[in-house]
DNA sequence: TTGTATGCGTTATCAG
DNA sequence: CTGATAACGCATACAA
């Protein structure tokens, strides 16, 4: 793999095509040039391997081609997904991806939204839990599953008629009694929409229902405590679960088996997520699956695209059912 | 959040604290100079908002500060972990990621380093499947995992003792004939390794043991045949496995089980690589923990250092036990 | 259409 | 120690 130590310019190619140096910049570019020069110009790129210095070029145009993701970390799988998606939009349209890593931490949201602003970034896609983000007025912004308010773009699933279609599942599958866990979240985050539309799911479907919402840390207890009163200490137990998240049905099924109960025979999980065990294994459970992929390309479409005008403030993509094990299909 | 859309350059800070731009540089860059100079020039970015224009800095400069990280995806855990640690490892000396995606595709891990290259990327940190990878000369090139000969460094994880760990684990735990899992791989990757090192480790223990080491592709079909043979078709059967990779554990630990054998009752299991379900709940397996922190670390130290002088051609880092319900520990 | 000259924001070199 | 001034590689008005 050869490549000269001093990198070689415009300059350079000019002197070897024997044309100017606005000429070389033009044939670069595109731009219309005659053709007997665009062609020793070619030849001349060929030969001294030359390629643009980016720096070099975004000095003048003032833009990076690069867009901030900023998000938790990449050892949840939602995010580790999001991620390769995001890049994989981005090196479609050409753009590098700037990768920041908030680990939850508030004050380091707001610490990485000014740095990569001081990078020159052309846009940034966040997943941020900082109600009281600050955003920046001057440079795209759009967030994924967070509605920050009007002027700020938001990218997430229907996690209201996700919840809904738990619901009609659970029924459709022959549960009676069913409840819902979720991790607290003060803040009103999108995700929050999967309980309402749980429970508007129940309600058309006549399903009794109950709620477990015990607030924000990441302990299973208050779920085993609800568990173990709705399964064991009571007439009436459950047949059915749906978990706003797939990892918080893991949890829940960890915690339904080690009680001595069977799942599905007993107690029906759906989860909501879509992910697979170790990346590409089964499914974690059965599920609504976010469409991962599009949440990424239309972030990314709409961050580049700098065109917030005509832009409804929360674009919901569909999610769909797939069963995962966890759940009694009829087939 | 405020920031001016015309951004504000040195020349407006020389001249809002009434000096020249060459003092504004040498008080951005921490060089020596004049106490009162020095203030008035803190006082101006102050109150300016200034930073510098990385883009401008790096034209000079000829660096971007930017290591590029090349792998298959993020959605294999090892692969999410790897990328997290090392953009701390960089985001820690003030450096930035470029990520980029093989997706195991021998071509694209070519064109990548080629495109990174272009963008004038101060490193690359690869893990690559091309046993042919031609490896730039020019930019420093450190692999994980990969050995490609001497003259680029490889960082990976000491991965023949940690099959022989594995070995005497098993051997400790009271396992008398056991087996190794080992997807294929014609290439002499690293971790090819492990099943070295296991197959040391037996014959230190005196243990009976088989290989199983599939061509690769990922079904695991291989295993189930394989697995049928020594634990049901035969009157000696296995009563140990050593997995080189957790996914394999995993898919393994599902086969035997689905034989209706116990893990760890019947078989105990052991893995490589340290990975917990769903990035952080319980541990996959018992397993040999990789130290992906130090790997990433010293990864990112070593090509930013730039000084493969007095280097080993291989860094190999210690890996440990943890055990993971999947093994039957004395306690 | 092609070539020339200038500027982008910094750093670095040299005179003061 | 400070302050002009010249690069850095490219894009782009503007002149030829």
């Amino acid at each position: 793999m050869k490549n000269d130590k001093r990198s070689v310019t415009m300059v350079d190619v000019a002197r070897e095509a024997g044309v100017a140096l606005g000429t070389v910049s033009k044939v670069i570019n595109g731009l219309p040039v005659g053709e007997s020069y665009r062609r020793k110009v070619e030849a001349a790129v060929q030969k001294l391997d030359y390629h643009v210095n980016p720096n070099a070029k975004f000095l003048k145009s003032e833009r990076t081609n690069t867009i901030a993701l900023i998000l938790p970390n990449t050892i949840i799988p939602f995010f580790a997904l999001l991620t390769q998606y995001v890049n994989m939009a981005l090196e479609k349209r050409g753009y590098k991806m700037m990768l920041c890593f908030t680990e939850y931490d508030h004050h380091r949201e707001q610490e990485l939204i000014s740095m990569v602003v001081q990078n020159r970034v052309d846009g940034i896609i966040a997943l941020t839990y900082d109600p009281r983000l600050e955003v920046p007025d001057n440079v795209p912004f759009v967030t994924v599953d967070r509605f920050l308010g009007g002027s700020v773009p938001c990218v997430a699933s229907d996690n209201f008629t996700g919840g809904r279609l738990a619901a009609a599942k659970l029924a459709e599958l022959g549960c009676h009694r069913v409840a819902c866990l979720q991790v607290g979240s003060v803040l009103t985050t999108e995700p929050n929409k999967r309980k309402d539309g749980f429970v508007s799911g129940c309600m058309t479907a006549g399903l009794t229902f109950k709620l477990c919402n015990p607030p924000d840390g990441a302990t299973a207890e208050p779920f085993e405590v609800f568990l173990r009163q709705e399964l064991l200490e009571t007439d009436t137990p459950l047949d059915g679960l749906f978990c706003s998240t797939d990892l918080v049905a893991y949890q829940a099924i960890g915690i339904i088996r080690s009680f001595g109960l069977r799942v599905p025979e007993d107690v029906q999980v759906i989860g909501f997520d879509g992910l697979r065990m170790l990346g590409d294994q089964e499914p974690v459970c059965s599920s609504i699956v976010q469409p991962i992929s599009e949440l990424a390309e239309t972030a990314v479409s709409i961050v580049i695209s700098n065109d917030f005008a005509g832009l409804p403030p929360l674009i919901c993509l569909p999610v769909t059912y797939r069963p995962g094990g966890t759940t009694r299909e009829k087939d």
